[in-house]
DNA sequence: GATCCTCCCTAAAACGATTTAATGGCTCCA
DNA sequence: TGGAGCCATTAAATCGTTTTAGGGAGGATC
């Protein structure tokens, strides 16, 4: 039932019940006994508005998209949570994409959501490098574009907590597993861990660094690099991982060669995935407050769009927290 | 820029422009002069057509609504990636609502959903009680709807195929942590449970029958499940859990309650998630094709939605696979 | 010179809402 | 009786597209 046959069917014009049903100032000057004439038609009818139309005329969607790489892997599934919570308290509505590293998706993704007339983007880990027609706010973005909003964490401090905690457990020999090369937290995470393995005069070898390398989200990836360091043959007592995914997957690895969590090398994951606190050992891990960056992400897209581009900073900036569980101990003192 | 402006530019009509663009068998009465004039304009100004101008007018919005209980857990996501991948493929995008088992929300989604005009919707484990003037395909749904098309899982067979592995493994006293009430395939699954240890002769004890409480999509849930199941000083050999999530959970409680799991306790879980391959031990587990159900899910309501209800079927089946990992084993000879 | 094609193209009406300027009827006052 | 002013309502334009019926120009035919 649209508007125009409520409005034929009360013998009124479409305009009448338009102003009434929006109750805008104009529409005082509706008579009551129309106004609810107007309205009980409405309701009897179960009237309600076309959004097409509606979105049509006042060139506005209520829609926004959000590209992410996979939606399976519970970084981005978080993310999403914060982002929709916040959304659809205000009215709007998300179209997802997700791309999978696909280099072709990454770019075509963002056209085709504003060609949907979506009227902002949030792109969760991916990259965004051309200034596009809508606000923009990137998670874990870190590249500075023209209104590109990054939300990122304070990855210096992530450093510290991480590796702060190992030196003061005693550990000296700490191996690390970079993030893949199309994370885009990858090198700054990367840099964080070393500067702060510098301010801790704790030396970063080579031998005992492995980056992760594919694009499925399973630990597998981790298993392969720590078994990596492992065949590289440079002792260490603590790694670093990437994340919880990966720390898993070299958790594993190391079982298998025979090597106890946390007796024999301590494992710190990254982000306090679901499966953190509840993997045996339970892992210690850097906590990154991914629903509340959702939620932020989103919260700064609606200023955007609503308000301009105003005072738009190029980052805001989210604090991790360390969480300690039993992935991590003293460092064994025999060592070799 | 908009068709009219490209029309006033070029001086021709926004008719010719449209029935150019769109190359309708009408446009062959446009001289070749013309249409390439208008062709090379259109790339020029990088004409995009007007996404909700076109919707209202063709009365399609090429979009589908999507109902989860929660982004975050394994299964949505998997599934969800599954709907993801059919429907952009075809031209479709998708909106998300999340209702974390929230009555409220569980009822006002589906309105939402099709106040935007969605042409369809997917309910991923999540009930559906009243008709809905668009096709609805639920997942993991059980209610024989009209209009609504159930894509399920053969829960015979993975009963079958659960029970028949531990019975094969000489176990008897089997434990069962069965799915919170909300959830869509709690009963279906307890009844070929149920079933199956009949048709296995093996007995189902109350006292061994614990229930998954609470929303959270942590294994914390399946933990106090378990430690409930110890509680009730009923032994047993194995357990079957309602997840996989939950089957960690209670594998931790069999740990902190000095089990071994296999060698103490078998434990088979249920979905076949990521976590369940790497977790410590690897979970042996039923898989459901989780993708596979979210693109047949994908698929089959675009069928409805473009061939209309047609030879419309209530179910949809699929099959289950018993994947052995490590988390089951021979049953203890020492029984009590 | 009238009629009939053919070829190109366009006017105009949708789709379903919102919004602005205007209208008709009424009362009141001079 | 004519004009001002108010009240309740509406006509019409608009958003950007698609689609259908039809129109004008030019050439061929009788």
């Amino acid at each position: 039932m649209s508007l125009k046959e409520l409005a034929r069917h009360l013998n009124v014009s479409p305009a009448t019940v338009s102003l009434v049903l929006n109750n805008v100032p104009a529409a005082r000057a509706i008579s009551k006994a129309t106004r609810e004439r107007v309205l009980a038609a409405a309701r009897h009818f179960q009237y309600r508005p076309n959004f097409v139309a509606r979105s049509l005329r006042a060139q506005r969607t209520y829609a926004v998209g959000v590209i992410v790489p996979e939606l399976s892997d519970g970084y981005s599934a978080l993310v999403l949570s914060g982002i929709e919570d916040l959304l659809l308290r205000e009215g709007y509505m998300y179209l997802v994409a997700s791309h999978r590293h696909r280099p072709k998706l990454i770019e075509r993704y963002p056209a085709m959501l504003i060609e949907r007339c979506v009227e902002g983007l949030i792109a969760v880990d991916t990259p965004c490098e051309h200034p596009l027609p809508v606000p923009v706010v990137s998670v874990s973005g870190h590249r500075r574009v023209p209104g590109v909003t990054n939300v990122v964490l304070n990855h210096r401090r992530a450093g510290e907590l991480a590796l702060g905690h190992l030196v003061g457990l005693g550990h000296r020999r700490i191996a690390f597993i970079k993030g893949q090369a199309f994370s885009s937290d990858t090198e700054v995470r990367w840099e964080a861990m070393r500067s702060a393995a510098r301010r801790f005069g704790v030396p970063v070898q080579p031998g005992l660094v492995a980056q992760l390398e594919g694009e499925s989200p399973s630990p597998e990836l981790g298993y392969v690099a720590a078994r990596k360091l492992l065949a590289a043959g440079q002792t260490f007592t603590a790694l670093v991982a990437f994340n919880d995914i990966s720390a898993i997957g070299a958790i594993r690895a190391f079982r298998e060669a025979g090597l106890r969590v946390p007796e024999d090398v301590s494992v710190v994951g990254f982000d306090d995935a679901y499966a953190a606190a509840f993997h045996i050992p339970a892992l210690t891990t850097i906590r990154q407050p991914l629903y509340r960056m959702g939620m932020l992400a989103a919260e700064t897209l609606l200023r955007l769009i609503t308000a301009g581009p105003g005072a738009q900073r190029s980052y805001l900036k989210v604090e991790p927290e360390l969480v300690v569980r039993e992935s991590t101990g003293p460092a064994p003192s025999d060592q070799t």
